[in-house]
DNA sequence: TTGAAAGCGGTACCAG
DNA sequence: CTGGTACCGCTTTCAA
């Protein structure tokens, strides 16, 4: 049943005052008996320049009494330039670890005087949406994943954005890039399961949309790492669902395998549950090896083993940004950012 | 150990061609060989106009020719107002469910033509953060939490918003609110667990800044619906930490409770877990109940009980913002938006 | 059908 | 020390 929204009736009603338009310095100058000139020197503390102090004073106190806020389009069109930072909003579900690395860097950005905006482009795709970013103007654009390419990439440049950074698992041309290495999240994972004597070995790929580059990823490290061995691989979709996993888990000895990489620890969770319904024993029967390294995959019992994944740090990723803003013309830094390593635990 | 960010050694490093400057309206008719209004009229489709249709190619060509982008200041500057609908970013940790609430909200706001910013403002308050947002001159404001007080509202509102929402527990004086019924969700757990014949209840608190304003309101829902009855309340703070819970687990028998609602599910995650480990039979015992009803309740033996929480849909949530842009001079809307009610599941 | 020009709100140069 | 003014990029009336 949907739930629907209940209109409270409002006690009172006070007459707003005469919708005033919005102040702008002109109305301070006037106010404050000075020319528009000086509103903005004194507003902005303008150091070439010396206001006496009386002077100063009428014109914060007009300030404050119209409610003057200056208008940052306005402001940043004269400058020709803006301190914003732009991110397309994630689209997809972000997990704790990405939400906590985007605080962080917003955080870190702001220390460095510039504003981060996330900018909700939904179902724009590539160019079109490039394009749209590119109107505001950012000095600098940060794009997770997969959605900008080379064109793309030229069409911000061209708008004048001083650094065009992405996150993803490959780098474009013209773009810094941060590459994150989901390969290597599967193939630390693979070779800790044969480290361990496995030789069966499932991967969870997640049916849900969104998730299909990562899981594909992931599941080609487990391959690479097993690649060359008497190890074999198979592919195993998996809806986030009791059922589903429950469908997986029941077909799970004719399956025949003895170890299964989760693609992350919620999946893992999932799973690992429906297989214990199932009878299966965890670790003796099949070793189970999740990813993120969230709290949950601690509590479970056995506790599961799985793959930490370290973000860069807000701050190192803010330095990158501003120096690439300070130095537009330099060569595109390329960084490898995903260090991924084995926590092992009980459920391996 | 902090990972470091590794730089990778560019293969080539192909010499762009000369940074022109980003090209205006102006380059474009220039290289059209028409004024920039016919430029404008093209590009926009003015429909009270009518050019030619040779003129339209040779403008368009000229567009794509040198990769023109409009700017989107000047445009909002001249037009006297923008389609934006500004959001500060959440500063803490938001929950899958919020997160999701989120994305639809922008997928509506986007259809019906506007176009959403999360604006990162950490580290400012209240009137400050207000001011930041006024000068981006947004036609609404979405605020979550309660981050915006009266003289906020006021201040957005003379700088031309025509819609302020706060989403939060409590009505601001001149914004729409969409009321979130904390309290109701603590009360309608209460009022489980003492149906099922519990009377010494202890709730959870988190130690998490962030969430304290939540986790208050929600302890004051489970006082409110156990006031007059003979049952007893008991405050129990918990770090989102393994050791915490282990720490409060052990001292479980001494608190005397049999039942304990906590705060949201994977606090009860991790509680319920300490407890098992302590040897508590869980419900017999002690009652455990959630909230969120999020996926990994039900994953747990015994499955988690939890107060399942209904956000108003972002389509209706669009809606309100689309009538109060229209409508900047009616009387602010108040809506109860929370719906709270217990899934029973097996562990209460 | 197209062009010239005013002006949105601020900033910064130059003159007084 | 302060005022006048040109200009950022774009839209939109008004004339031609």
């Amino acid at each position: 049943m949907r739930y629907v929204m209940v209109q409270i009736p409002k006690s009172t009603t006070p007459a707003l005052p005469a919708p005033r338009s919005v102040p702008t310095s002109a109305d301070v100058a006037r106010l404050a008996g000075v020319s528009r000139a000086t509103v903005s020197y004194v507003l902005n503390n303008t150091s070439a320049v010396r206001i006496s102090e009386p002077t100063r004073r009428r014109v914060h106190q007009a300030a404050k009494e119209l409610g003057y806020v200056p208008h940052a389009a306005a402001r940043s069109l004269r400058a020709g330039h803006s301190r914003m930072v732009l991110m397309p909003a994630p689209a997809v579900q972000a997990g704790p670890l990405y939400s906590q690395f985007l605080n962080d860097l917003q955080w870190a950005l702001g220390r460095l005087d510039y504003t981060v905006v996330q900018y909700g482009s939904v179902g724009l795709c590539d160019d079109e949406a490039a394009r749209a970013w590119a109107e505001l103007r950012p000095v600098a654009v940060l794009v997770p994943g997969v959605e900008l390419g080379p064109a793309g990439v030229a069409v911000l440049k061209r708008s004048g954005a001083r650094a065009v950074v992405t996150l993803g698992s490959e780098p474009v041309e013209g773009a810094h890039a941060l590459l994150m290495d989901h390969e290597g999240v599967g193939r630390v994972a693979g070779a800790h399961l044969h480290a361990r004597g496995r030789r069966r070995v499932g991967v969870v790929v997640p049916e849900e949309p969104g998730l299909e580059s990562l899981s594909r990823l992931r599941l080609a490290g487990v391959r690479d790492a097993l690649a060359g061995t008497d190890a074999v691989v198979t592919e195993l979709p998996l809806a986030y669902e009791e059922e589903a996993a429950a469908r997986l888990a029941a077909r799970w000895r004719e399956l025949g395998l003895d170890a299964v990489f989760t693609y992350n620890d919620e999946y893992g969770m999932l799973l690992m549950r429906a297989l214990q319904d199932e009878g299966v024993r965890i670790p003796q029967e099949t070793a189970v090896i999740g990813a993120d390294d969230l709290m949950l995959g601690r509590l479970l019992r056995p506790r599961l083993s799985t793959v930490h994944i370290e973000l860069p740090s807000g701050r190192d990723l803010a330095e990158l940004v501003d120096r690439a803003v300070r130095e537009p013309g330099a060569a595109p830094e390329t960084h490898q950012v995903l260090g991924s390593s084995v926590v092992h635990r009980e459920s391996s």
